[in-house]
RNA sequence: GGCGCUUUCGUCUAGCGGCUAGGACACAUGCCUCUCACGCAUGGAACACGGGUUCGAUUCCCGUAGGCGCUACCA
């Protein structure tokens, strides 16, 4: 057993767009694999016909691919485990459901859904187990040739697993250590249904699991109740020497207020809870991802790493290989985390300073054509240096204006914009401006004009040759009213190195505007 | 309601019987400076509560309260 290779699974339902605590749970999985020299398996558990989602499998296919997480094996990764769709292996579910029928472990039951709402509104906390199976229309009550002929004259039915009563199962959580739940309070649940011809996910985990010879299951908390169910179906199955090691992670929780992270929290806040935008195909809904809104792969997964485990040091920062090397799921916490964002965008930040300028330019190259501004590849890779540790944003938060650092390429603009447009007006209520720029600011920068124009050698160095001994002389210190001309604001580069870059012409040509227009 | 998990600064967390309870984000202040930012420095800020066990509990046990999850022919 302890010699087997490691093998782990992230199998999600493709009922729609991956959710961030999605990522993390397979994130998880990944380190664990790679730590251990093991395989990553990709399954789809699509057997809730009804809820099936068109894309959604492609979508998650390719949100991983962006992350950087790697599968070995599974839908569309190949392997010799398959079919990795649960859809496509309904044959070998039904053996292993006959299996359990043969042997006395699981019946058929014929109450329709209606049935059994109507019995739940009569008996109060009416529970489908050993206590009321008596009472209902299943193969332990009916006779044998009544069981027969329903089935062959058409009627529904499902497969129910008989958990025998009163005893303790233990789950050896590798999180939680130990968890025991008495199989009394656990119902009989439904293992197969006859009309789809699928299992549910209880069976289909475990019969999946135990093929595909997964050595550790590492999913999230809310999976915590039924794993003594698993346990149960291990042992009846005969599995109980292979059975995986299970590890429950704690959940995402809402950055504010009560209950677990949901779309709705993204959309009120103002963060994406996918990593990749996300199209619905019924409702043509458009839900933000972390790739279009300029996160770095990176920085996603070293946020989301953090969410839940730490390397016991304070360390926050780490590559994909460090995390592999650190990983450790007894370190991972117990209790929810709620979700920061603010974080996010900190470690965002982290990883665009650390990037180098080339890596820059595509997506800032994006910025221009959108904003129709027509530039050079030379002049672009110049902004880029000039902005790259210079850059901030102004946002809107509740009620007043709040500065925060910029954290996404994609929010540039507003903040380079001045690199290629002159500003065509300026806010004489702005604090910057009004301090700046006072009754004798025009006759100063005329007079500033004039010593510009005498510079023939318009680079940093040029300028400086001749503006540093004027200042001196003079007692002007121009630069802030400079600025105001060039940027029309308190922000911006070096103005040596803005006016370098506009060149002498347009620089002059600002100046004169500013002076005309603020007088 | 039942069952299970959980509880350290606003947030993510370190701590695995004896610590001035540490770090990071956020916040505030200062320094740097031609602006903004970056960077650096400093500061405020936490062991849910009540019982035990112990020479000694943030740490171990039991309650209470709060939070979260599950309680489907969904995963």
């Amino acid at each position: 057993m302890e010699d087997r290779k490691v093998r782990v699974r992230f199998a999600p339902s493709p009922t729609g767009p991956l959710h961030i605590g999605g990522v993390r749970t397979a994130l998880y999985n990944y380190l664990f694999a790679r730590q251990h020299g093991g395989d990553l398996i990709f399954r789809i558990e699509d057997t809730d016909s009804t809820r099936f989602v068109p894309g959604a499998e492609e979508y998650i296919i390719e949100a991983f691919h962006w992350l950087g997480i790697k599968f070995d094996e599974g839908v569309s990764f190949g392997g010799e485990h398959g079919p990795y769709r649960q859809s496509e292996r309904r044959d070998i579910y039904k053996k292993y459901v006959q299996q359990l029928l043969d042997a006395g472990k699981a019946y058929i039951a014929f109450d329709t859904p209606e049935e059994l709402d109507a019995k739940r509104k009569e008996v109060e906390n009416f529970q489908y187990d050993a206590s009321t199976r008596n009472m209902m229309r299943n193969s332990l009550t009916l006779p044998s040739e009544e069981v027969e002929r329903l089935i062959s004259e058409g009627n529904q039915y499902v497969v129910r697993f008989k958990i025998e009563p009163g005893e303790d199962v233990h789950v050896d959580d590798l999180i939680r250590g130990d968890v025991v739940i008495n199989s009394s309070i656990l119902d009989d649940k439904v293992l197969f249904k006859s009309a789809d011809q699928l299992p549910t996910y209880h069976l289909a985990n475990i019969v999946d699991d135990h093929l595909m010879e997964v050595t550790h299951v590492i999913r999230g908390e809310e999976w915590l109740p039924s794993a003594p169910l698993h346990v149960l179906l291990y042992r009846a199955f005969g599995w109980e020497d292979t059975m995986p090691r299970f590890a429950h992670l704690p959940l995402l929780l809402k950055p504010v207020g009560n209950g677990k992270l949901s779309k709705r929290d993204g959309d009120k806040l103002g963060f994406p809870v996918f990593p990749l935008e996300w199209h619905d195909p019924k409702t043509g809904e458009v839900s933000s991802g972390y790739r279009e809104r300029g996160y770095l792969p990176q920085a996603v997964c070293n946020f989301l790493a953090l969410l839940g485990w730490n390397p016991g040091n304070d360390q926050e920062l780490m590559t994909m290989d460090e995390m592999i090397r650190l990983f450790d799921l007894s370190k991972c916490s117990k209790n929810g985390a709620k979700f920061d964002y603010v974080k996010a965008a900190w470690f965002n930040h982290q990883y665009l300073l650390q990037l180098p300028d080339e890596a820059w330019t595509p997506e800032f190259d994006k910025i221009l054509r959108t904003e129709g501004i027509v530039s050079t590849p030379e002049k672009e890779a110049e902004v880029v240096r000039m902005m790259k540790l210079k850059v901030i944003e102004y946002v809107d938060g509740e009620g007043n204006k709040k500065k925060r650092n910029v954290s996404f390429v994609s929010d540039l603009w507003p903040l380079c914009k001045f690199f290629f447009v002159a500003p065509s007006a300026f806010d004489k209520e702005d604090k910057f401006i009004r301090k700046n720029w006072r009754e004798a600011t025009a006759d100063e920068m005329r007079k500033f004009i004039e010593v510009l124009k005498t510079i023939d050698d318009f680079s940093v160095e040029g300028q400086k040759a001749v503006i540093d001994p004027w200042t001196e002389e003079s007692g002007i210190r121009p630069w802030n009213a400079w600025r105001i001309c060039l940027v029309g604001a308190g922000q911006g580069p070096d103005m040596y190195e803005l006016a370098a870059f506009l060149g002498k012409e347009e620089t002059l040509s600002r100046m004169q505007y500013a002076i005309e227009t603020l007088g």
